[in-house]
DNA sequence: GTCTATATAGAGATAGAC
DNA sequence: GTCTATCTCTATATAGAC
């Protein structure tokens, strides 16, 4: 694997484990496993490389989603993936929260110009469940039911790494489904 | 007001509005006027600054939802002054998020020690509303009831936050009341 | 492409005068 | 209680050898 992409995976891990302020290109660097001077032969500023990880997270996103539409056969199958989401990542979201929520909450509390670029991968996710409840027949509150799975996963996620309590985890992604398949008429 | 009053007053802004980590000991001296040596006569760390405002901010939390529970009559009125704090508070939330959901998120991050003392304010919120339920008459899932209205506050906050729709805000908070006006039979 | 060495700025923190 | 001056550490970033 060529360097900048290892930069860029790390950077990524960082980034979510420890937050953007608090990671520093030594950390980066010593995970990689390089010096510090070879870093900015690759990337000359730490923007630089939070925009690549937001690209590289951009990608991954529309990868996954793309196979869960290809791997779920109904609309409700793959709303219920992200709706799981939750539950199957449940151990990082314990320990640092939503990769995509606490890393746009921070670069709007930073003013950081990227701030956009992040929020454009919640505006992925809004996308495609928007989509899957236009296939559901709700094509004229598809972005409004999109918002509600979004904003579900969003405090769940927030409370569960507040608090730890995967009892709780399980219940409301129960209670969502079941509200959920009242939409599958 | 006392200088360290107006410290923990200062710190406390700044650290809603920036972020705990990137908040510096001189941009809290600068915003109240006194000098970087002054400050250390007050504060020895900034862990200890960090304790002083969580312990104000508890305090506010206690004493601004003990005036909610005397000044609205029936449980479900208080319940919903507490929703509508996404809407009262929308401006700052639009630009800083949630106040306690992103300084937990942050300090769990950190890995730092007062991390229990923020979620801590959370379990401040998290008790009273279980304390209206219970009220409501809904004893055996009243702390569960708790957590789903705290998760709702949560998720449209972020998207508040990520998105700035007011009118997706305005829906939901509707939405929910009118979830929790069929709790009061 | 990778390294060592270094420049520069800002952070947290201390000492001591007033 | 407040100030100036200073220490130390770490951060981003650059220069130049290999």
């Amino acid at each position: 694997m060529g360097t900048r992409k290892q930069i860029v995976d790390a950077a990524n891990r960082l980034f979510y484990q420890q937050g953007y302020e608090r990671t520093s290109f030594a950390s980066i660097a010593e995970a990689v496993g390089i010096s510090r001077g070879n870093f900015y032969y690759h990337f000359k500023t730490k923007d630089e490389i939070l925009e690549a990880v937001l690209q590289a997270r951009l990608g991954d996103t529309r990868a996954m989603l793309a196979g869960w539409t290809e791997a779920a056969a109904t609309p409700l199958e793959r709303v219920f993936r992200f709706v799981d989401i939750v539950v199957t990542n449940r151990g990082d979201i314990e320990l640092y929260g939503c990769p995509v929520g606490t890393l746009t909450s921070e670069l709007a509390k930073l003013g950081h110009p990227s701030r956009a670029q992040a929020v454009g991968i919640f505006g992925v996710f809004r996308d495609w469940l928007g989509e899957q409840f236009k296939e559901l027949g709700h094509s004229a509150n598809a972005d409004d039911l999109a918002l509600q799975v979004l904003a579900f996963s969003q405090g769940v996620a927030t409370l569960s790494n507040a608090f730890g309590d995967r009892d709780y985890v399980e219940r409301d992604v129960r209670r969502l489904k079941t509200r959920l398949m009242s939409l599958d008429t």
